[in-house]
DNA sequence: GTGAAAGCGCTAACAG
DNA sequence: CTGTTAGCGCTTTCAC
């Protein structure tokens, strides 16, 4: 490996002055500089990062814990969080944990080991043992789309669901629609909680009695458990003019059932969607729904570690960000027409 | 920052007594080590990798450069390849370069201010500058997807496109196809080459004259360049019964120009498309292609960068991977039936 | 079994 | 302007 040292037995130079040539230091003579990074070149030099880490306290490194890089959902935020960070001069470490409780705890122990300047992190693990882990870390943190437990003294970053819910319930009522079933999973997240909210405040909001019968919880999230809630649905509740599902997985499942009974969409029935999957924009699909801003949610994720890791000395932390969804309709909303 | 000092102070013992207890060493008197073992928790102690980096010249780091994280063929690839690499201890540090030249050329340079131990890289731009950074790389290399240029001394994993393009165009011809147009993209990479030379060639072998005006070469690689490129060889070509498509996305935006004209897939007209993406298996779509095993793809070029990091000694490198697709026989090929 | 000391590649006082 | 030196946190000879 070549070092700084060769370089400076090359030029009979002491390493010092080659280390201040290498980082633009004022006291040193352009001449000397030359001819150092002369030398840079000829003998291929890189400066080791290592041992500048080693001296400096400081990685220059950061590390996104997120549950699925697969899913573009989290792969956009990811982008989002690295172009900020890098232009800061941050790599990134992105964790894949596959919603692996101890894959999730091993990431973390790896970012404290390799010395990692900060983490934004989605767990979906947040036992004790997590909390006791994050608890003892000497670094900030983010959490990004899942709130930290009480007594963590960490910001967030998350899109507002129940806002989003409202939105998008809203919009079928502006339709006309009374009768607006629900697809959802079961209410164990806060996520699953706020849009559920979201749904039933909007209605009742508007005077629409509640019916618990309009409901299906599900156990997936995936386009199949979507297809099977409205196989159920349908055949219970065949006046239901509009459907909010909880995501757009769910919400195209619903559309493939609908398809497979030959109900038209959006003349007999109107849905609406949440997170504007790549898919729901496809021509056969059309889907109107809750556009979360990815990219942007990554980038306030940064940036709010940004601040953090700037100003370590001071103990105040960020505020956390709540985000806006916004609507896109495309074509499966319909004014209603009575039957 | 808790050090190995602090341990040693606290115990009244030296920081190599300490280091050996750390590492399993056979020297160590059991009480010793039990002592320092509680310490380390007491005082939340964890080892700095960096420091031990730097010792070992070796960081347990490796690169892993793709054009595009967002797109699940290159995340499902980074997933194979991170699986296998993090057993054996490995981070893996994505580098996402949007197929910008300098993205890549700046991820490459960092890899090696780093003391990254190895890199697997899917360039897009393999012009001299690179090539030259490349040669004068004294880390382990691996290509993934790319052919590295002549005189560079690297290994690569791939998927054999010729081959499977052959088999797509077999399955149409065995189904009694003899029209069969293509939709590709410009011949300016090798797998375009590839996929449209397995086109020809399947169909010389089975003395099926081969006609320009059947191929349909679009700038882009989307749904949209699909459709419309499919909107002109249907109309030039009336008489073609079935198509193959350099890749899905193309597939796809040909089923979405058909179905504008209302013809029937595959009762009209068999589509034959590439890649198998997540949409292809959609109920609107239920695209009969080839399926590449990325997961395979990455796990193959971290098997061959782990033989590479861990025979740094000698020079010869491992064979190349050139993997097999298979085909998915979904819903948008027929048997020929004579209109 | 354990401690002292050198050194991984680099930076940053401190002298001169 | 430049050289000498200490030291970042750790491992590893070499003594004892």
């Amino acid at each position: 490996m070549v070092t700084i040292k060769d370089i400076a037995k090359q030029l009979g130079i002491s390493v010092s002055t080659v280390s201040r040539a290498l980082n633009d230091h004022s006291d040193i003579k352009k001449e000397t500089k030359m001819k150092v990074l002369e030398t840079v070149k000829k003998l291929n030099y890189r400066p080791n990062s290592i041992a500048r880490s080693l001296i400096h306290q400081r990685t220059y490194t950061v590390g996104l814990m997120i549950p699925d890089i697969t899913d573009p959902f989290f792969s956009t935020i990811s982008v989002g969080a690295q172009e900020l960070l890098s232009e800061q001069g941050y790599q990134v470490i992105i964790g894949n944990t596959l919603r692996d409780s101890d894959k999730e705890k091993r990431f973390i122990e790896s970012a404290l080991e390799r010395k990692m300047d900060g983490l934004i992190i989605t767990p979906d693990h947040v036992d004790e043992e997590l909390v006791d882990m994050l608890s003892n870390i000497n670094i900030p943190v983010v959490f990004l789309r899942r709130r930290p437990a009480k007594g963590l003294k960490v910001p967030f970053v998350d899109v507002n669901h129940y806002n989003g819910a409202c939105q998008a319930v809203e919009h079928l009522i502006s339709l006309g629609h009374k009768q607006i079933g629900y697809i959802g999973i079961p209410l164990e997240t806060q996520i699953a909680i706020d849009r559920f909210q979201g749904y039933k405040d909007t209605l009742e909001k508007h005077n629409i009695s509640y019916i618990s019968d309009y409901i299906q919880l599900t156990g997936g999230r995936t386009i199949q458990s979507g297809r099977i809630a409205m196989d159920q649905l349908f055949s219970q509740i065949p006046e239901m003019t509009a459907l909010f599902a909880y995501n757009d997985l769910l919400a195209i499942g619903a559309l493939e059932s609908l398809a497979q009974h030959n109900m038209n969409v959006p003349e007999a029935i109107s849905i609406m969607g949440f997170d504007d999957l790549e898919i729901s924009s496809l021509y056969w699909i059309q889907l109107s729904t809750m556009s979360q801003p990815r990219n942007q949610m990554g980038r306030h994720a940064a940036e709010t570690l940004l601040k953090m890791m700037n100003h370590s000395d001071t103990d105040e932390i960020p505020e956390s960000i709540l985000l806006n969804s916004v609507l896109v309709n495309r074509n499966t909303c319909k004014k209603i027409t009575f039957r």
